[in-house]
DNA sequence: AAATCTCTAGGTCAATCGTCCTAATTAAAT
DNA sequence: ATTTAATTAGGACGATTGACCTAGAGATTT
């Protein structure tokens, strides 16, 4: 079962190039040749290109939730999750700011493309949302979890795109900044109540 | 001089096609379709694909510029006209769902191929950055005006790219109404000073 | 050792890409 | 009316695209 193995490294650099180059823009003789394999031999491990599309986002969304369940138990409190998530705009910064968001372009150009895994595609947002949305559950925010969630989402997004074009760290930070002030506010009676402190613990 | 008339009919169906398609998704075949136009006689008017790209930004930035220019006299007030800049994605929701913003979307793929044109793409952004900052200058945020304008840019990036994504109309109606309200809170000493009233006259 | 299965290399296929050339048509100027 | 310039249509170019086939090498099993 070598296959499996080679079927990953197509699926690896497939991924990277994908996001660093787009999907229309990346050929079956680009991924192999980062992998090292013939054109010709793709076929047996992927009959079209969107069965690799398939492969990838599959594999995207695989890892996504790994890091989501392995950020649950790291980080202690739900604040602390959700800042986690923010300062993914940090950690990815020189990646983003040359490519911007992995699935927010992506799901983009297939938007563009029309492409029959759009959907699917949206599912890794689908993820990060529900995740968020658990996190500010868990914060007390039942009511406005999913709206808070998809709040943090669209600045992640609004930063990333604005990352790309102007190239300003400076602006990256601030905004980071600034969205993990406007989580802090985001404990309900933080300040009236105390109880709220037990809620970070769980 | 008719070749003005028709270069103008290429750059507009050019326009529309690389926001509609993508840039790159979308072949000389495919302007000449619609403009009715032989593929052949299209290396009278632009030489290369570039220069097509080239004109369509430019062309973007007349009509951008057009448009703001407008507003300054359609609009009385400057949080007016910034409200009427965060309208857009209701206005445009229909198109924005099914292609993103025609600017972020253009700078990222262009980012991604890493075009010669992304940085002149990116001069749209920078034409809506100044034209906002003016407006919170107006308003009397002179001192955090630029930053204030990267921000609802910022926000209407975010909005965007989450409304093709999850298609969600009551999202970015939320939204917007959460960014005019963060607007509304943005006119410093509005309830202590009364003088303000007088800027947005300005 | 023979047979079977897994995996790979190289090449072909028609279609399409951006680019470019040339002959013919149309409009304008003399 | 004749020359000149502006504009067009159609085709050809080399390269590249995704898709596909087949022969054979390599490994495994019998």
């Amino acid at each position: 079962m070598v296959a499996a193995i080679t079927r990953q490294q197509i699926v690896e650099a497939a991924d990277k190039l994908f996001y660093e180059r787009g999907f229309e823009a990346t050929s079956f003789a680009d991924i192999s040749a980062v992998v090292g394999l013939s054109r010709g031999n793709f076929y047996y491990h992927f009959k079209t290109k969107d069965e690799i599309l398939e492969a990838v986002i599959t594999n995207r969304l695989s890892k996504t939730r790994a890091m989501l369940d392995a950020w649950q138990v790291e980080a202690k409190s739900p604040a602390d999750r959700i800042r986690r998530f923010i300062q993914i705009l940090i950690m990815n910064q020189t990646k983003i700011m040359a490519y911007g968001c992995p699935v927010g372009t992506l799901c983009n150009e297939l938007a563009k493309l029309d492409h029959i895994a759009k959907s699917r595609a949206a599912e890794l947002f689908t993820v990060f949302r529900d995740w968020l949305s658990h996190q500010f559950t868990a914060l007390g925010q039942g009511t406005n979890a999913e709206e808070l969630a998809m709040h943090v989402l669209m600045r992640s997004q609004g930063v990333a795109a604005l990352a790309t074009a102007f190239r300003d760290e400076a602006f990256v930070r601030r905004e980071v900044e600034d969205m993990c002030q406007w989580l802090a506010a985001q404990q309900p009676t933080s300040i009236t109540h105390t109880e709220t402190a037990s809620v970070q613990n769980s």
